[in-house]
RNA sequence: GGAGCCGUGGUGUAGUCGGUUUAACAUGCCAGCCUGUCACGCUGGAGAUCGCGGGUUCGAGUCCCGUCGGCUCCGCCA
């Protein structure tokens, strides 16, 4: 069979009897002479079909067709050197052929097999083994492969072990929402797919396994995003008897390493490392994107005494004002200023007020109710020149104020062409709050995870300011883009328990709920902490692609289905007789696969 | 749950604003010609009831309503 790969053949094979297995990529048949283009994974040689080399021969050749599979055997020979094509790394030489088989035809793909093919997307999956024959496709595959790797590498180098963890576990309060499979045996009771190995990583650690890892599947049936799958793979990893700085260190290795094999990049470490409170503060955002200045400015002192009512009620109600400066957007107009007052709204802000610098002087239709030392003030602590525009954002609720901001800030970053492509900014996000207030479940929830353990000094304040505790949490940010996350974990039972009571359990809830673990604490649990990545994300990154779904081989479409096998599906009545399963939908007729 | 964009030969688009040709262009496909092409070239040909359903109209790819699907975003995602 086989004996060389397409794309590995060079003028040192000059001379070589070779036989290639792969798809026809492209023929160009001049007649008296044939072309093929032929592809495999490693890339495309030219073979050249000649009548003298026998008439059959020629004959089956001129029936190749795009995609049609075969065998090629033949001479490598150097071309001379006029026909030379630079453009293709195997351009120097061509095979001349002296055997062909046929392995298999194929009808007329439905989409070009070929990179900047423009075939809209619904397509690529429809026909997804098509699409991942496109050069570009196998090559974010094989990078994908080598991430994991140099993965595993690296960890096994450290001394951690790759252990699984179950795919059918028990549903946890707490999170996003589970995907459910029911017991067939069990009836009435349900598994639960893993949202992240979370608790078996923890219980792994009181079992003394010491350094863990494991690249994980998880399951979240949430509504999708470009960079959200309801199933994705975590690196998740975790280890005992460490701090949050061995852990940051040790992962910042890891992430350097990655860069320096995939990309040649020298990554400066440390990573920086900033307070989430001066990441919404500075940035509007818990993942904030440094590739670019533009910086948020409180400026409720400033304004608080204003005659501007809106905005000195909320700053006397304990809310925010937040003002970001455009440079050169002065003259935006009013349809314009519109649209930003859109883009706030989607993030809940009420209205978005503008001084706009222009002509010298202050053009706002709030600019009246402000003195003109306070005006100066303000244009002075935004360092706004003459033809920019200052947009403020006012809120009662702090957060909100500055999330809409940063909306806007990313939305100008992109405008102004601020951002640089090619450069890669990390940032570890840390210290969050431990909890968070969730109004319609009226009760605190955990930022992170229940597990977190909150920063030592703060403990105490659980029980009277749970809101001002803050987590030995950190996240790790690229670009923009939240990489991944982890935290000091809990490994008291008295402090895991404190923890449950602020998210509003009753201990006998925490008892029903998570007994296992509390119980596990009892019998000599090490302090421990961990992380996990998001391999797909990660890979995106590294692959320069803007959607999850350019990584994964057969990712699901933003309605969560898959359009190659048309999952999800119906199933037999019989099969959901046997899982002790009604269902409320009336039945409709089953839709037959591909039309 | 909500908002926006998109859906026209196999594929990618134009045509939609402002109602009327034989629905145009490129590519792909088929056939013929061609011995140095590499996005081969030249000549000819086939291929679309414009996602689906309804409505308005003398007349709908175009306007209206609904629906399905894809994408982006908000909510959601410990």
């Amino acid at each position: 069979m086989r004996t060389h790969y397409c794309g590995e053949l060079s003028s040192n094979d000059g001379g070589k009897t070779v036989c290639l297995n792969g798809w026809v990529s492209r023929h160009r048949n001049l007649g008296g002479l044939l072309f093929i283009d032929l592809r495999d994974r490693t890339g495309l040689v030219q073979v050249v079909f000649n009548p003298d080399s026998g008439e059959e021969l020629f004959k089956t050749a001129e029936t190749l067709r795009n995609e049609f599979v075969i065998m090629v055997k033949g001479r490598v020979e150097k071309r001379p050197e006029d026909m030379v094509n630079l453009d293709l790394s195997t351009g120097e030489i061509e095979v001349y052929a002296e055997e062909l088989l046929i392995f298999n035809q194929a009808k007329t793909p439905p989409i070009y097999v070929e990179d900047q093919a423009k075939v809209e997307e619904a397509l690529r999956l429809r026909y997804r083994y098509l699409d991942l024959r496109r050069p570009e496709m196998q090559k974010n595959l094989q990078l994908r492969h080598r991430v994991t790797k140099l993965i595993r590498d690296f960890l096994d180098e450290k001394g951690f072990w790759e252990i699984e963890t179950p795919m059918l576990t028990r549903s946890t309060p707490e999170g996003a929402r589970d995907f459910l499979v029911p017991s067939r045996v069990n009836p009435g009771k349900f598994y639960a797919l893993p949202q992240s190995p979370q608790l078996f990583k923890q219980l792994l650690m009181v079992s003394g396994m010491e350094k863990y890892f494991q690249i994980a599947r998880c399951f979240r049936d949430e509504d999708l995003r470009a960079d959200r799958q309801p199933e994705f793979t975590q690196i998740d990893i975790e280890l005992s008897f460490t701090d949050r700085d061995t852990i940051l260190n040790l992962m910042e290795e890891m992430i350097a390493f990655l860069f320096q094999e995939l990309k040649g990049i020298t990554l400066p470490r440390p990573f920086p490392r900033m307070d989430y409170e001066e990441a919404m503060e500075r940035y509007g955002s818990d993942k904030p994107d440094t590739r670019f200045k533009l910086e948020l400015v409180n400026i409720s002192c400033l304004v608080a005494d204003s005659e501007f009512a809106v905005f000195r009620n909320i700053v006397a109600k304990g809310g925010r004002v937040v003002a970001l400066n455009l440079p050169g957007c002065g003259d935006y107009s009013r349809k314009q200023l519109d649209e930003l007052t859109k883009i706030a709204a989607k993030y809940g802000a009420k209205g978005l007020a503008y001084f706009a610098l222009t002509e010298g002087k202050v053009k706002s239709a709030i600019a009246k109710f402000f003195t003109q030392g306070q005006l100066d003030t303000v244009i002075q602590k935004m360092g706004a020149q003459e033809g920019d525009l200052i947009i403020m954002i006012a809120d009662q609720d702090p957060k909100l104020a500055h999330t809409a901001m940063g909306a806007l800030r990313l939305e100008f970053g992109q405008r102004l062409n601020l951002i640089p492509d090619d450069i890669f900014k990390f940032l570890w996000v840390v210290n969050f709050p431990l909890l968070e207030y969730d109004n319609k479940e009226e009760r605190f929830v955990a930022v992170h995870h229940p597990f977190t353990s909150p920063l030592a000094e703060e403990v105490d304040l659980l029980d009277d300011e749970p809101e001002k505790v803050r987590a030995a949490s950190y996240d790790l940010v690229l670009n923009g883009i939240e990489l991944g996350g982890g935290s000091i974990r809990i490994h008291q039972r008295s402090v895991q328990e404190k923890v449950f009571g602020a998210l509003g359990f009753s201990p006998e809830q925490s008892k029903e709920k998570f007994g296992f673990l509390l119980e596990a604490f009892e019998y000599g649990t090490p302090p421990h902490g961990g992380i996990a990545f998001g391999l797909d994300r990660l890979v995106m990154i590294l692959a320069g692609a803007s959607s999850l779904r350019e990584v994964i081989a057969f990712p699901k479409t933003t309605s969560a289905t898959c359009l190659l096998t048309e999952a999800p599906s119906e199933v037999d009545a019989k099969q959901l007789r046997d899982l002790h399963i009604n269902t409320s939908i009336l039945k409709k007729a089953p839709k037959p696969l591909h039309e």
